[in-house]
DNA sequence: CTTGAATAGTAAGCACGCTTATTATATGTA
DNA sequence: TACATATAATAAGCGTGCTTACTATTCAAG
């Protein structure tokens, strides 16, 4: 029972997840472009004019995070801040022009690690391997993490 | 081909991680463990005395990083640093009896977190799962990542 | 023995996540 | 209207990773 390997998944979770990471990072540095950025691109391309906080919801990360990564995608040229006319505490986030011009350049590059991670690995274990993902992140997402059900709430108009 | 879900297993890989991290820390919490802290203690207390030069390429991260983790562990009363009476370069970890004592608790710790991850999840469905993970991380140590192809070389005697 | 390259560890400074606290603005209720 | 509460964004400071650059020490060659 304990031979199935299923005592390292945290392990193989982390090294899985900064492999990765770290492959599309190289890929996407002649972009200027971190994966955290791009997760943020991500969302604001499909929603432009997304207020901060509501993409604070959409990344599962704190207000602050964002706050201090738009900061620096600003600085980048990535996205711009616009003054909300009827709710002034409110940052609009939109793309420039640069980030739709990269949009599809990055998502075929995230493609691509994709497809090099599972190099050898069957179209039914992929199924698998997505299935099981997903039932791990909701059964993590359920109870002792409010803010995440909070998110779960309210997502409906999302991805 | 793309409705498999593929094309999500980036996001999806860096929830998991994020969620299982979180999850680990809100319970070892009371331990003042982290999850970094916690992959640290367990190559330590395999093999005690080891150099954190040997350390680093175990954990797989910079001499740097676990300097300063190291630096920390130390004043958390976990690990000891000793100098190494041949090659006075080096400095020898050692766990503490604090670290001895936590040892199996926060193992059990983290397949209670397994455990509940993979609630609904069949025994075969966890050896798909397992064993696409370790496919991955082949994938992705292959080439473009010298460093980590000196790691497999020299590993042996570990875990 | 001396010099030069390699190795072990650390310092400084950055990215990205966090918690906690603060400021500005909206909103609901007395 | 006025005051209490809630919300949007940010500031300050920490943990854990990184790159780049430095010191101390060892080792290999001459």
């Amino acid at each position: 029972m304990v031979s199935d390997g299923v005592d390292r998944l945290g392990f193989l979770i982390h090294d899985v997840q900064r492999l990765m990471r770290k492959r599309f990072e190289v890929r996407a540095s002649g972009l200027g472009l971190s994966s955290a950025q791009w997760r943020l691109l991500v969302r604001v391309a499909k929603e432009a004019g997304v207020a901060q906080a509501r993409l604070a919801e959409l990344l599962e990360i704190e207000p602050i995070s964002v706050s201090r990564l738009v900061d620096r995608m600003e600085e980048g040229g990535w996205i711009e801040r616009r003054q909300d006319a009827t709710d002034r505490r409110v940052r609009m986030i939109f793309p420039t022009e640069k980030a739709n011009a990269a949009y599809a350049d990055v998502k075929s590059l995230a493609g691509e690690v994709y497809e090099e991670s599972l190099t050898g690995v069957s179209a039914e274990e992929r199924r698998v391997l997505i299935r099981v993902l997903d039932t791990i992140v909701q059964n993590l997402t359920d109870g002792e993490t409010s803010s995440l059900e909070k998110i779960k709430n309210t997502e409906g108009a999302a991805a």
